[in-house]
DNA sequence: TGCTTTATCAACAATCCGTTGATAATCTGA
DNA sequence: TCAGATTATCAACGGATTGTTGATAAAGCA
């Protein structure tokens, strides 16, 4: 994957002062509101300098962002390893500690990169309506907070984004099952967790 | 919210055309290629009216969407009430039926609009992530496909989704709990589910 | 050191932008 | 129905961004 032949010190500070200048102005702009001139405004380097490595803004993205990518998987997948098996909800997978020690690394990259929508919040509307059904929903089912294994808040964000993922994976899939299958599927795997069985000894050690 | 007062069809008319032409141009070329020329003239109208309209193609969108999002809030609303707290796993909520059912209506909107990154594939690429990372979890917890509570596909979806969400969430309100915490909650959920205690009568009737 | 690669610079045609003013078409309400 | 108001059309503008060019300077490599 990462080819470690070419290493021209001014290829290599070239490509960080633009992918530094890019993520600097995407939380300044957003992302689609960048330009290539600007990029290289802020990066104090030639405008063909940059059609010297990148074909436009998104390939810079791409190249900069998969780096990233890559040693998160790197750090999840040896740790992974390590503690394989071991599920104890009180001391959690290490690779999965790992997944948000990474993105605690590169902070303000994540935080840029994720907060962007782009298609202009649309995903964060919908995720606001499915969050209030959910709000809803889980005060119907249980309006005591001390019997939520997770803070409400969390618990609200976290199937609110999965059923939006589902969904969209649903879409993309061209509807594999029907609306009602898909909504008895959700409420079932919301209510009861992904296991039929597990469930009782991981209670008795609370 | 929605105000009635002017409908001249004129107005009408040209704004349904420009959603409809921008719709397709995100199709063809992603939304950030779209530009208010190509809307415009596969709208087959002139450019000045559209700014007539709107400030740019955000706006259009923003404005095409809003209604949309406000009649799914209706259709979940309206039918949320009528089966409030009817919490049976194997017909399931009538308003969750109409989310989907609502998206099945608009479904070339939708698929085009969630199919839209436009932070070109970053989500994509970090769901991938964790996608592989809960379908290792998985295989390790529970190799049974029947064992588990839905299909395995739609589960890893869906915690991916869930995950990635609450990722967000946790940078966007920036920490508000460690890292090991929030490794700690997403797996206490992701086996046990969101209740304490809910979990047994459920199962009985399966 | 000498050769290769990379960065700089100015300049180009092309595209898209947002706005203007003047005119024509269409709609609304009395 | 018809007159006034609203909306759509058209051409044209200055400005900004784009992607590319060729020639030159600088920096790295062996």
């Amino acid at each position: 994957m990462s080819k470690k032949e070419k290493v021209d010190p001014r290829v290599v500070r070239t490509k960080r002062m633009l992918t530094d200048a890019l993520i600097s102005l995407i939380e300044e702009q957003g992302f689609e509101k960048v330009t290539v001139q600007a990029i290289t405004k802020k990066a104090m380097l030639n405008r063909a300098t940059f059609y010297l490595h990148f074909t436009d803004k998104y390939d810079l993205l791409e190249q900069s962002t998969d780096d990233m990518i890559d040693e998160l998987k790197e750090a999840m997948k040896t740790s992974f390893v390590a503690s394989k098996g071991a599920y104890d909800t009180e001391s959690p997978n290490e690779s999965f500690i790992q997944l948000f020690a990474q993105i605690g690394t590169y902070d303000y990259i994540y935080r840029v990169l994720l907060s962007e929508s782009t298609m202009p919040h649309f995903r964060d509307k919908l995720t606001a309506v499915l969050s209030e059904f959910i709000a809803d929903g889980m005060t119907v089912m249980q309006p005591d907070d001390d019997l939520l294994t997770i803070p409400r808040e969390m618990a609200i964000r976290f199937y609110a984004s999965a059923f939006l993922g589902v969904i969209i994976w649903w879409l993309k899939n061209d509807y594999p099952y029907t609306a009602k299958y898909m909504a008895a599927q959700l409420m079932k795997v919301t209510i009861q967790g992904p296991y039929k069985q597990v469930v009782i000894e991981q209670k008795s050690s609370l």
